[in-house]
RNA sequence: GGCCAGGUGGCAGAGUGGUUAUGCAGAGGACUGCAAAUCCUUGUAUGCCGGUUCGAUUCCGACCCUGGCCUCCA
């Protein structure tokens, strides 16, 4: 099927062609360790895992690269900056290298929860050192770099005609906007390649290199990295929107010297999780990670849900009534798809299920409208001319796609209707059906109260009065 | 200040130059002793002002508002 995705670079939406037929390469920028991630971070995640999912139902081999980033690079290209990593260590109690782990231990469990697909690989920042520096020789080698003595190796983009591309400025605008001068530096946009360790205090995080001990700038990781596992040219680079104008800008700077250009393919940018008021951030008080969902008796799956309802270039707002409106459309969506489990008929039909399987891929193909795709899937489930057993086939075909786990949700709750009630809770209800043949029915409803005290649920239906356990 | 992206019904969020997206919530009805589930029906919208057009939510322009980047950030 037809791939179509929002090129940044040229600012449309284009076909999609591999550089490799049956293909696909693409590198996502990977969180900063140093704390928690929140839902906003796991939105760019599902993200990638919708882009991820939609090529592998559309046949591709998708080999997907995601960075940790563990170094603590400083918060501004000044010397002045504090250092994310040393900062978490000193806040924890705990090396710098015990707070990477921890947090990469929690960002895959998170990412887990929401049925994220692990990368192909995850590299760390700290073990490419070696190549980050062979980066910095081949720049130097072509004249890209210069030294700030007692500061570190930059990158001149004065020497790169097309620098800012990605973000549609040229040097002159960005001098224009600029509002934070290093006096040091040739141009405002030139960044570090290398930083020095200071001279007073002892970094936890260094190493030598043919330029000084200290430690890499923050964009050579990915530069490094995404060509390791990836190439030298791949198809598909992503990242938050916020990246388009500093990091991945600087990325195409550090790579398209030396590898040619282009050096990516395609650039595809994810829009921010917003709240009423701001983005999710800890400044502002409004952190919430997938463990605060879980804590609060929220299904992951709600989350992942409203994420999908919504466009990835577009804002997607986040509130606790917007995420319980998709937790009951999420729940109603089981609901359905457990009663056409549970009532198994008919054969697969193929003819059905090929017309089907095009409509829901179709909208996710073209650039990623995976809110059409749920609307076409409403119009299935309420199709009453769709056998059940093709249903379920085209349901698990969804669930490959977006990766909501209808059928594994809507099993459970099957199961657990399925469960046959206890001797004590049957006589309970043969009491209760007693005394509705006898019209009593405040005793009726006293025992029916009781049942669902002892954790079942009673409900008459055509056939008499069915127990189901509680979920 | 510079650049960029948006403003759709109670909420979230699509599509579309002329005919109801969808979901959640709400209302009414069927069914039920009452519930639950299910089914049917249903109301409410396109920031403001101009322009183009037979006709604009959909194209163009101004304005207002919101958000993002410019400094670490998904």
């Amino acid at each position: 099927m037809q791939i179509r995705l929002f090129n940044t670079m040229s600012r449309k939406v284009e076909e999609f062609k591999p550089l490799v037929p049956g293909k696909m390469g693409f590198y996502s920028c990977g969180p900063t360790v140093y704390w928690d991630q929140h839902l906003g971070n796991m939105r760019t995640f599902l993200n990638n895992d919708i882009l991820k999912r939609m090529f592998l139902a559309n046949g591709y081999d998708v080999n997907h690269v995601m960075n940790f980033t563990d170094v603590g690079h400083l918060t501004s290209d000044e010397d002045t900056g504090d250092d994310k990593m040393e900062k978490g260590a000193a806040r924890e109690n705990m090396s710098v290298w015990e707070v990477a782990k921890k947090y990469i231990n929690n960002c895959v469990a998170d990412m887990n929860e929401l049925n994220i697909i692990p990368p192909t690989v995850t590299p760390r920042a700290t073990d490419h050192i070696k190549e980050q520096i062979e980066l910095i020789q081949k720049l130097e080698k072509l004249g890209y770099t210069y030294e700030i003595p007692g500061d570190g190796i930059y990158y001149d983009t004065a020497k790169l005609p097309t620098y800012g591309e990605l973000g549609g400025q040229n040097l002159s605008e960005l001098r224009g906007g600029a509002r934070i001068e290093n006096n040091n530096k040739r141009n405002i946009t030139d960044f570090a390649l290398w930083k020095f360790s200071p001279t007073d205090t002892k970094r936890q995080m260094e190493w030598d290199s043919p330029w000084g001990v200290g430690f890499p700038g923050w964009h050579l990781e990915c530069s490094a990295m995404s060509m390791k596992y990836l190439g030298d040219h791949f198809d598909i680079h992503t990242g938050g929107q916020e990246h388009i104008k500093v990091h991945h800008t600087n990325e195409i700077a550090q790579s398209e010297p030396i590898v040619g250009k282009p050096w990516v393919s395609y650039w595809v940018h994810w829009a921010w999780l917003v709240l009423k008021d701001g983005k999710m951030s800890k400044s502002s008080g409004s952190f919430w990670t997938v463990r605060t969902l879980i804590e609060k008796g929220y299904d992951p799956m709600a989350y992942r849900y409203l994420v999908t309802l919504g466009h990835y270039r577009q804002p997607v707002e986040f509130s606790f009534e917007s995420l319980d409106a998709a937790a009951n459309g999420y729940k109603n969506i089981v609901r359905r798809v457990a009663d056409i489990i549970a009532n198994k008929s008919g054969e697969l039909d193929g003819a059905v299920y090929d017309t089907w399987h095009d409509k829901l891929l179709a909208p996710t193909s073209d650039n990623l409208k995976t809110a059409e795709t749920l609307v076409v899937f409403q119009e299935l489930l309420r199709d009453n001319s769709v056998n059940n057993a093709t249903k379920i086939a085209l349901v698990e075909f969804v669930d490959r796609l977006l990766g909501l786990m209808f059928v594994e949700h809507a099993e459970k709750l099957v199961a657990a209707e399925s469960e046959v009630a206890p001797a004590e809770i049957v006589a309970l209800a043969e009491k209760r059906t007693a005394a509705k043949a006898a019209k009593d029915w405040a005793t009726a409803d006293a025992l029916r109260a009781e049942i669902d005290a002892a954790g079942w649920v009673l409900t008459d239906t055509p056939t008499g009065p069915k127990l189901t356990k509680k979920a």
